[in-house]
DNA sequence: GCCAACGTTGGC
DNA sequence: GCCAACGTTGGC
């Protein structure tokens, strides 16, 4: 089968798209959400992932990311003194997974969410209408789109 | 920093 | 199982 896309949402101050292209590959911790962490259980490895900087001025698509390894128990859910500590989770029975990013890519030029919000082509994506939602599936015809729009300028 | 939207928790 | 209270996300 082939790749399939994704959004996945981070914001630059904790760990931007710079950050992962420093580091090239990068666990996605953190997610705390079910439907989220469900996204990121269907993925595969070699599915195509937008970059998306959420709360930054301004938002938007900035770079593009594969999925180097499949679901695993995310680490922090075991950590007592970290921010993502989960007090049900044993090793035994996780209840919070992660996947592991590489870097692809950075866009040319950010793709603000203003503009997105403007493209007919995307007006069906859940990142408009599940605004809180930080990690969500992507059609084909959305990414196409998106990196072409990228590509061309304004 | 504010606050609306919305997901989650917990009392009943 | 309902729903009010609470906490978090994320745009602005």
């Amino acid at each position: 089968m082939s790749a399939r896309q994704w959004l996945m949402k981070s914001e630059p101050d904790v760990f931007s798209i710079d950050d992962l292209e420093r580091v090239r590959v990068s666990g996605w911790d953190g997610v705390r959400n079910y439907q989220a962490r469900n996204f990121m259980r269907a993925m595969r490895a070699g599915d195509e992932v937008l970059f998306y900087h959420s709360n930054a001025a301004p938002s938007g698509v900035a770079g593009l990311a594969v999925v180097a390894r499949e679901a695993y128990p995310d680490p922090t859910q075991f950590d007592p003194k970290g921010g993502h500590y989960e007090p049900r989770a044993t090793r035994a029975a996780p209840v919070w997974d992660q996947v592991d990013v590489r870097f692809e890519a950075k866009l040319p030029r950010l793709l603000s969410l203003d503009e997105l919000r403007g493209v007919p082509a995307l007006a069906g994506m859940a990142l408009f209408a599940r605004s809180r939602l930080s990690v969500q599936p992507v059609t084909p015809a959305q990414y196409r789109t998106i990196v072409a729009l990228a590509g061309r300028g304004r």
